[in-house]
DNA sequence: ATTGTTAATGGATGTCATTTTCATTTACTC
DNA sequence: GAGTAAATGAAAATGACATCCATTAACAAT
């Protein structure tokens, strides 16, 4: 299965001066497709299925790419690994915020509040931009806490 | 010149049954008089200065716990090392946010906005805690851009 | 299609923040 | 003051990520 939006990335990549290689395109589709956050060596193992060729390296390296040219985030979800997600959803999905759990370190993405969250973001943007005199590029939000299963494990120990 | 909120932090560890150990006190004044956003090392050589017996491997397990107890925050700003600062601010400084700049790494400290922000979060906490059955406990904003130095530097180039 | 240029690559190796191990010490209870 | 379990420091291990360098592949110009 081919992702849809591979096209995007590679004329966005390409608009860079970056060039379209078998890694390259490899390690977008596994993004492209991608239902969980994963981490450098999960696209490893996942591009490696595919293209043994691929090193560990260029993973990295590519991800670094990736994320300077805004197509994917990176997150450091606590658990000593940065993790990545694409920034164009698969199949259009929303742009969304993450709670993340202490306790077990799971992660879930949610959406609801996101149109108040995005615009309190937008205004709090300029006024910050003007104050400071600081261009702003995007913003990162996570609620910490316990999930349903750990907060049960608590009250029973 | 002993910090205010020394009693406070104490009572509180002891609440939660940890020990106060002379390691424990040095790196909590350390805490509360920094201005900046310290890493692990950073405070190893401040309590180092008054206390030479410290080693770097307490100050590791001594954050670890101010942490989890909620004493003192923990960031990851991208420079591959996380940085804390004390909960309860110097003075009853107020909650505020950070501005990151991905050019230089400088982080600045905002407040603007933040009674809007913290009214969206409760608001949005308590959406959130409902329909993922999730208990928050607190959260991070973060935003992401170039400062006034880097942004000159960028047209320069 | 062939060639030339240079970015990109992979594997080996290095780095460095943080963790683990373990014998010793110290804070607190009685 | 003695008992005990938590806390400690030093050394060693861990592991994510970066760097090095000789080789390869992408792409543009023939
Ligand atoms: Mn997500
Ligand atoms: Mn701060
Ligand atoms: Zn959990
Ligand atoms: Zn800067």
């Amino acid at each position: 299965m081919k992702s849809r939006q591979e096209p995007l990335l590679r004329g966005k990549l390409k608009g860079y001066g970056y060039r379209i290689t078998q890694g390259r395109e490899a390690i977008m589709n596994v993004l492209a497709d991608a239902k969980e956050h994963l981490s450098a060596e999960d696209i490893y193992i996942k591009v490696y299925a595919s293209y043994p060729a691929i090193g560990l390296t260029s993973v990295y390296r590519t991800l670094e790419v990736l994320v300077s040219t805004g197509l994917v985030y990176k997150f450091d979800f606590g658990d000593g690994r940065a993790r990545y997600e694409i920034a164009e959803g698969r199949r259009g999905e929303a742009h969304h915020h993450h709670l993340v759990c202490t306790g077990c370190g799971r992660v879930i993405d949610y959406a609801d509040f996101i149109n108040e969250e995005l615009a309190l973001l937008k205004k709090t943007e300029a006024g910050l931009s003007k104050k400071y005199n600081f261009t702003i590029i995007n913003h990162l939000i996570q609620f910490y806490g316990f999930c349903s299963k750990c907060k049960t494990n608590k009250n029973a120990k």
